[in-house]
DNA sequence: TCAAGATGCGCG
DNA sequence: AAAGCGCGCATCTTGA
């Protein structure tokens, strides 16, 4: 007897498919439940198989690979050319789909032993289990405000024209998006100084070209006061320019045209580290254009642009210091630990010792200033001025457990070429040599990788599908609309608010090491924690952090 | 004229 | 000689 997805969607059900969020996007849309599939997906599965491999992950190349035969190109063909499946040829279409379910399957046999030989079974599952709350996080999208989008827009834009026509009218003639003229007027014209590393040599772009970015701006000896006038309003128009292009123009046209409302996509393969990456829903607007904005580079002043719908909070939950506190964990670092237990402020420590003071002399600002140079350490930064080299030096000392394993890690690389992981993930980086003064190729990639893998590949993840699928039992008019790699944002009616931040806590923190523990054998050293901020804008509100409350951990306001 | 590369800039 | 990691989008430049 036949049974249709609806029927199978009642019970529990494996659904195997290659690029599963395609599938369960179609099923959403017709109103087929999601939460009994569990998806194997076959190009997920490839992914992880890859690690950091930069393979071809579309059926045909896999199938090609994998010596399963290739599927009709004339349909790819078609397909690309726009055409609808209604205009295609009926038997040719219904063969390429039946070609694609046997294609499918077959591999999905091939990959499971695979898998399982590699230790990476759980793995994948973990990567499928969140494929569906993907599906449906990317179906709600974000909603503006559309009076405060206005109202930016509107301001940005005149003080755009006038810094133009201030700035025109010191360099006649030179395109300001240019880095090319832009060097040119910079380093000819008005003859600034280049940038120079500390032997001497300028900073030049790959192609050798001078820099003209905001930061060698601000590097730049201003002599005059009209020098020192033309980069301020450079630098400013840069920013304001940069964000109306990227960001405000979108958003003005969406609240005029859209209804306020737009969508990105979410990728679950693209990235080296198996993060998630974003990428922008491209919309058609009435002047001809066409673009998109992605949900993980929002600049983080307008956060403040988007509101709930029917007059919702908006609640972001945000695993605190989370890629420390993860590469804790796998180094077992006592210091990192007492840190978190005590919470100690790091970048207090950072500032103390770039400005050669004790803890307790050190400013906002100076501490405040710090905060970029913090964990630059952690991932290899080695270069800098004499104070930042002491920082750094001084970093390594003291989180000594977490650089000797990190350490480690590139031993291995050197010697197999690649790195088996906590969670069984592997990395490559094959041909990797030491050279002569004792640095060795990939390092700073070979101390990231397993650390923002484990913390925002697996275990914000994780935490994200505990709490999707608590609040749709528990809390069940919550909306969930972004996450942003260490954070999840959701829209929660005022009144379920407090039941929302207990599933909050119970998903980030118990679920997830309940998680990592059964299915990856890992018991995190160092607690996690979760900070909670709820508001009618994205962004506002007091945040509120929690320790663990059964590790010894204490609740306390941020400040 | 078009595509690919380079650059700059936003986020974690 | 130099050396934090990971992304996506807009714009300009380059080369065919």
């Amino acid at each position: 007897m036949e049974r249709t997805l609806k029927d199978l969607s009642t019970q529990p059900c494996v659904l195997i498919a290659h690029n599963a969020k395609f599938e369960l996007g179609w099923m959403r849309r017709h109103g087929i439940p999601l939460q009994n599939f569990l998806p194997f997906d076959t190009m997920l599965a490839e992914y992880v198989l890859a690690g950091n491999r930069p393979w071809p992950l579309d059926l045909d190349s896999i199938a090609q690979k994998y010596r399963l035969g290739s599927k009709g190109r004339l349909i790819d063909r078609l397909m690309k050319g726009g055409v609808c499946p209604s205009e295609m040829p009926e038997q040719l279409l219904a063969q390429r789909c039946e070609s694609d379910v046997s294609l499918t399957t077959q591999l999905f046999y091939l990959q499971r032993e695979l898998l399982e030989q590699a230790g990476l079974t759980r793995v994948v599952y973990t990567r499928c289990v969140t494929t569906p709350v993907l599906t449906i996080m990317e179906s709600e999208g974000m909603l503006l405000d559309h009076a405060a989008v206005a109202a930016e827009y509107d301001s940005l834009i005149q003080r755009r024209a006038h810094l133009q026509t201030a700035l025109t009218a010191l360099a006649a003639g030179v395109n300001l998006r240019s880095g090319k003229q832009m060097g040119e007027f910079l380093y000819t014209t008005l003859g600034f100084r280049e940038m120079k590393d500390r032997h001497g040599n300028p900073l030049r772009t790959a192609t050798g070209r001078p820099r003209t970015d905001s930061l060698a701006l601000s590097s730049l000896t201003a002599t005059t006061d009209s020098q020192k006038h033309f980069l301020k309003l450079k630098q400013e128009h840069s920013k304001i320019d940069s964000a109306l292009t990227k960001t405000l123009d979108f958003f003005y046209r969406v609240c005029e045209e859209r209804g306020a409302t737009f969508r990105a996509q979410f990728h679950q393969s693209r990235t080296r580290t198996h993060r998630l990456s974003s990428s922008g829903r491209r919309l058609g607007f009435s002047d001809g254009s066409e673009r998109g904005v992605q949900f993980q580079n929002l600049p983080r002043a307008y956060k403040r642009l988007f509101v709930a719908r029917n007059g919702n909070l908006i609640v972001e939950a945000d695993g605190a210091q989370l890629e420390f506190r993860v590469g804790g964990s796998l180094a077992h670092d006592p210091q990192i630990l007492r840190d978190v237990q005590e919470g100690a402020d790091v970048h207090r420590f950072t500032a103390s010792v770039l400005h050669r003071i004790p803890e307790d002399q050190v400013t906002k600002r100076q501490r405040d200033g710090a905060k970029a140079d913090t964990f630059k350490p952690m991932y290899g930064g080695m270069s800098g001025t004499p104070r930042q080299k002491a920082y750094y030096e001084a970093f390594r000392q003291k989180y000594h457990s977490l650089h000797s394993t990190q350490q480690g890690w590139t031993m291995s690389v050197l010697r197999d070429g690649c790195l088996r992981t906590a969670s069984g993930l592997t990395f490559y980086w094959p041909g990797t040599r030491m050279d002569q003064s004792g640095y060795v190729q990939n390092s700073s990639s070979i101390f990231n990788y397993p650390i923002q893998s484990l913390a925002t590949a697996e275990i914000i993840p994780i935490s994200l599908v505990y709490l999707f699928w608590l609040a749709a039992a528990e809390t069940p008019s919550v909306r969930f609309v972004n996450t942003v790699h260490d954070s999840v944002v959701a829209e929660v009616p005022a009144k379920e608010l407090d039941k929302y931040r207990a599933l909050v806590v119970e998903s980030f923190l118990n679920r997830t090491y309940e998680f990592m523990d059964k299915v990856y054998g890992i018991d995190l050293y160092v607690p996690l924690g979760v900070s909670i901020r709820a508001g009618t804008r994205w962004g506002e509100g007091e945040e509120v952090v929690t320790s663990d409350p059964y590790r010894g951990g204490s609740s306390e306001d941020a400040t």
